[in-house]
DNA sequence: TTAATTTATTGCAATATTACGATAAATATT
DNA sequence: AATATTTATCGTAATATTGCAATAAATTAA
């Protein structure tokens, strides 16, 4: 066990909760908040900006460029980060309609 | 190691984190997306809708409702589950406000 | 070419999560 | 009281995640 049953869920759940799973950490949610924050593009700066060691930043950078939410590119030996709009942008309608879901018609039951 | 380190970040950071960690299994998105279905609070039916054993719904309604996204009822032999309303939307504003960031500031460098 | 700089990858240890059988706990029914 | 029903908890196995040291890979500078 300790393995997730995707197979018996709608494609939809599952997509939800790939996403979620990402935003699951702080660091994940720092480095996107971090490159929201500055216009430029930064990108071992990361390391610096959060306290942790260069390869688990690099971790969770992959991670993130996984799902399709940040960009990568080389430029010289360092690589440039940024959010990738259009993939945010849609992963943002995906997790609005999920969390929008319509309160007023369940009964409080307790 | 294998053990996050929260206090390197805000408060802010670390919350959005657990509600997303929350949300980062199927399960757990179903359960919450077949609470907000059906207007009277469904139980055990939980076990037979997903195709999980019981005691594994169990542990991810314990979860929910350690976050505060759920709230159970007895009644009789049998515990009847809902959504926290108000807890729910304290929870979408402080996911929205991380879905939300301004895109449109911030460069693209790829 | 050699050294320096930056990022990615590998390998591994520690911890967390997922799932479920077995069983306990609580209440209802007979 | 004894039995049935429902949910929670415990224990445990399998897998996943987190973090980092060591090192590789890629590019730039000297």
């Amino acid at each position: 066990m300790g393995l997730t049953k995707t197979e018996i869920f709608t494609d939809q759940q599952n997509e939800i909760s790939l996403f979620a799973k990402v935003f699951g950490h702080p660091a994940r949610v720092a480095i996107l908040q971090h490159l929201f924050k500055i216009n430029s593009c930064v990108c071992g700066d990361l390391v610096n900006e959060i306290g942790l060691a260069q390869p688990t930043i690099s971790q969770h950078l992959k991670e993130l460029k996984h799902l399709g939410l940040i960009k990568g590119n080389v430029e010289g030996t360092s690589v440039c980060y940024c959010i990738h709009k259009e993939n945010w942008t849609v992963m943002k309608t995906i997790m609005t309609e999920f969390l929008n879901q319509d309160l007023s018609k369940s009964q409080d039951c307790c």
